[in-house]
DNA sequence: CGGACTGTATTAAACTACTAATACACTTGG
DNA sequence: CCAAGTGTATTAGTAGTTTAATACAGTCCG
């Protein structure tokens, strides 16, 4: 529906998803600045800010002139599945008792719309 | 867990789901611009800015001098709380997806977050 | 009527997100 | 080694959001 907010935002998001997911390994080659600003048609700049929280949240390691790696161990990895499944989730959960939506009804959509998906191509790596 | 954008839209959406849930009437007198800035601390621009969208999309009308008034029949009303329902639940499902939860796991958490929810004091109406 | 409140409009300033164009030092692979 | 690619930094500019300080004309109620 929406756009989501800052790029950079949304970046650091795609790849806390892409670890939790296990698309992203936990001590993986990431894609350098330019080449990923390239891929998405940003500025290299904007993916410096978001490679930057990431480093900071100790999710990723750059060393200055070398490729930066993901950083990552299986706990740090279900933490992270965690934290997102849980933020989303409540998230819905919140929306729903606003529009002040029945359980059943909230689960009797989530349910039609899950299968929907399921029936959609659905491949949108940000690698090949 | 974030603030979502922009403070107008916010507005919008928050405006949306009270007539969405029943909260907000068809046919009711709004908080006047200057008041409603000063109930949430922003400034009267901002909600003018919300309130003009809103007129745009024929959810209220405002008269040069007089009280802006809710203008949405019932027909309406359902139409926006199911595309506020529809919009939110979508964006759940995709989450779960890319997070490659399978549906027991979703579904499962969803019931454990909604009984907890329910278990909070849940009042934060926008007038008293 | 007349004052209080209303919607509406204007202008200026500050701030953030993002783009753009560089520059530099470091690492790595052929 | 050395050229290509890398992380990092700087400066400038654009666009969108928000605040601020007004101003003005219309409506409403006592």
């Amino acid at each position: 529906m929406e756009d989501r907010g800052p790029v950079y935002l949304q970046i650091i998001h795609y790849i806390k998803q892409g670890i939790a997911a296990g698309i992203i390994g936990g001590n993986e080659e990431m894609p350098s600045r330019r080449a990923l600003s390239a891929l998405l048609g940003v500025n290299p700049n904007t993916i410096q800010k978001a490679y930057h929280i990431l480093e900071e949240e100790g999710i990723i390691v750059s060393r200055s002139g070398a490729k930066s790696y993901t950083c990552v161990d299986s706990r740090t990895v279900e933490r992270i599945r965690r934290e997102l499944l849980s933020g989303e989730t409540h998230f819905w959960v919140k929306a729903m008792k606003q529009l002040k939506v029945s359980r059943e009804e909230a689960f009797a959509l989530a349910a039609v719309i899950w299968e929907e998906a399921s029936r959609e191509i659905s491949d949108c790596e940000f690698r090949h």
